[in-house]
DNA sequence: ACAAAATGATATCAAAATAGTATCATTATC
DNA sequence: GATAATGATACTATTTTGATATCATTTTGT
């Protein structure tokens, strides 16, 4: 069972390059030299993470992408998110009632113990510790 | 993001309803009156769990399963395991190279970390506490 | 002005994983 | 020996993920 998929596991490679490029814009074209990624695929992926503000992006002739934050403000938890779907380890289970107490059984509190942590963990992984 | 498939979903129905069996021998035929579970779809799927040794099969006219160990010893994270393939946080990261130091990063470890804890908690998560 | 080079938007295609079906062989019971 | 169950296995369908293609828009350099 993958927790990261290639999308997410792309969007890390490029923000990292984008990171590194410091102050510069970064174009799909210079990214796709540095790193193995099929070109409209990235630019895919570049303009998702645009919508979703992590991303500004510059049209035109010289145009790329930039950070819209500091490395130390995004975090890994909102890549999988944005690409992979919310996460949510107890819902997919009790929604399918499963559990017939489903709000107060020890069960569903174990779980949703569980998910906190390895949201609070996630949580703290930045881009910035992956440089 | 999903972290229990459908697979899964059923096989945790399907041995509850065979432990509150206690004793008989239970048949697709039984357990799909009582759960909404396609029938060749569940046939399969204990096939499966009679393969991987968590319930006993019985052949001819009045076939059919019982668990092969007690709610107690059968494990959630085994089912994922079974239906959903090896559970690792990690390795599909590091695996792709995204770090250039995985072998003593502190992001490895702090995932590596991640996965323990969830792998310990799933880990004791019984049918037992599911009946 | 205008061609070039970039992103925006969006439609489509391909591959893989998941979900579900069908069939025939084998076995045990009535 | 017919019936009713599982064993084995091959197949189909659907959904998700991965990847491509195309045209519109914008900016820059000449």
């Amino acid at each position: 069972m993958k927790l990261i998929t290639r999308n997410t596991d792309y969007a890390v490679k490029a923000l990292r390059y984008i990171c590194r490029n410091k102050g510069k814009i970064t174009s799909v074209k210079d990214l796709t030299y540095k790193l193995d990624i099929p070109r409209p695929f990235l630019r895919k992926i570049l303009q998702i993470l645009n919508k979703k503000k992590l991303l500004k992006s510059f049209k035109g002739r010289r145009g790329g992408f930039m950070l819209s934050s500091p490395p130390g403000e995004i975090f890994l938890i909102d890549l999988i998110e944005i690409f992979q779907g919310p996460f949510m380890l107890s819902e997919c289970i009790f929604k399918k009632g499963i559990c017939s107490d489903k709000y107060n059984c020890a069960l569903k509190r174990k779980i949703d113990d569980i998910e906190k942590n390895v949201v609070a963990e996630l949580n703290s992984i930045t881009l910035a510790s992956l440089l």
